[in-house]
DNA sequence: CAAATTGTTCCGGTATATCGGAATACATAT
DNA sequence: ATATGTATTCCGATATACCGGAACAATTTG
């Protein structure tokens, strides 16, 4: 590290690769190594060395002759396994589509990508609009409800520590204060659940219920968005249908997990 | 290079990281880092290393308090990404369960990952039996009835030093010529279609057709395991069935590809 | 067709990751 | 407790990966 401001340190291969990944899902589209390497602000050299590599293993996969590239069918391998094994998937579904059949509401699975909050998982409710954050997009965890669950496993140094400063910029131009947001976590935690209307529209209420993991963490969340008429009209009811099929998968997915874990230990 | 016969080459630890996860799919377990070590016969402190890295990136998970770690959350988050372009699941399933509703068999969807043959998607038939390979594991191509349809594009020479030696060895200890498993190849080729009696076992008969990529390569197939009685009885129904499904399937996803492409070249 | 611009490959110096082996921590048996 | 064995961390030498910059190729523009 030189004297002046700059670290100028060299980033280890795996974790610029990672990032190419990150990248490319925050992108959303095929890119070529150049636009991928001004994207994340990356020495040109090294994104196309790593392409390269990543292209040989089918983690990224070539898209068209101009050389793009985008996510390969190397994940999907890992991925079947990793799913096999939680069976996230056949398990899950069934739970959103209950949800869905008892509210007509559209329900979400959803759950923490380092300090941001995406949906694993989706089910669209009888009458579909259209909804704030899509399918594996990365989104500001105080902007969610179930953020407030997520993270609640977290002192507040840690949280503030977790969350960058931009994210408690809500997406409205206000600010929310990371003392009142941390308030909100703590109220989350003790209620094992948090609704509000939500801030990336204004016509739209959103409920979300934890699903706990290994020593109490709550590891995923189910959520409900919901016309802020009906989910007035219909809250005891959404509110119950949904904590009621979050105590249900926690119970599966533990049951999962420490069957494994039992396995390997013979 | 030493003089003598070993190479004597570091690993490069992308590489290696993504041994690791190849070795934690074949074991299908959690394992420690020594495990992990010795079953790849990868050194010690290196994986100790790459272990840390992976954890700390949440591409592999630690699962027990004795440091056992298995695929981790991160694969879920690109490969739900992945997932969400190409829309496998959910053009996939439905093709699958509409095999199945026409033949009561059981049907898959298969790929290749490397020199080897996997099970990406299962649909279980009417009265399900246990199947000889089950999903994401890998199996050596020559095994399987979509292996051939899946290395079709390749020359003799590709096919040769695509698939292992021992790959050749069936399950039941005969030997599978080269020559005349490339013969079959070719057939598959020319039929755009290939079944056989199992060789997994001694009462089912399979079923493959192609799915067709860019530049007209099979990268996928469709499958069924029927008991060979019912294959015999309703061979050409069956066969129609799967190929009029891989046809549509084909043009599914050659739909989703391109248009992905000509997004990213606005 | 030349010039300018943009994209890709090549190359070499140096920061650093890999890996053998030693040191240490942990577990189990004596 | 002590001994024995196993798992993990630490450490240092050196092979090599990373990256800046030059060379080269492709594409667009005048």
């Amino acid at each position: 590290m030189s004297k002046d401001g700059k670290p100028k340190t060299k980033a280890r291969g795996l974790d610029r690769a990672f990032a190419i990944l990150d990248h490319l899902c925050q992108v959303g589209l095929p890119q070529r190594p150049i636009e991928i390497a001004e994207g994340m602000g990356a020495p040109k050299s090294s994104i196309y060395d790593l392409v390269a590599l990543l292209l040989a293993s089918n983690v990224l996969e070539k898209i068209d002759a101009d050389g793009r590239v985008f996510l390969g069918p190397k994940l999907n391998f890992w991925s079947t396994n990793y799913r096999k094994h939680f069976d996230l998937g056949g398990i899950v579904r069934p739970i959103l589509e209950n949800v869905t059949a008892r509210t007509r509401e559209t329900s979400q699975f959803c759950t923490l990508d380092g300090d941001k909050y995406y949906v694993a998982m989706m089910n669209e409710g009888n009458r579909p609009f259209r909804i704030s954050a899509d399918v594996g997009e990365r989104t500001p965890i105080p902007w969610t409800a179930s953020g407030r669950l997520l993270i609640s496993h977290l002192s507040d140094q840690e949280i503030i520590d977790l969350i960058p400063e931009e994210d408690f910029h809500l997406p409205d131009g206000s600010y929310l204060e990371p003392s009142s947001f941390i308030e909100s976590v703590r109220k989350a935690n003790a209620d094992q659940f948090f609704d509000f209307d939500s801030i990336a529209d204004n016509f739209t209420h959103c409920f979300a219920a934890p699903v706990y993991g290994l020593n109490n963490r709550c590891i995923y969340t189910l959520c409900i968005i919901a016309p802020q008429g009906d989910a007035e009209k219909n809250y005891d009811e959404y509110r119950s249908a949904l904590v009621e099929a979050a105590e249900i998968l926690s119970k599966k997915l533990t049951a999962q997990t420490s069957s494994m874990s039992e396995m390997a230990a013979e």
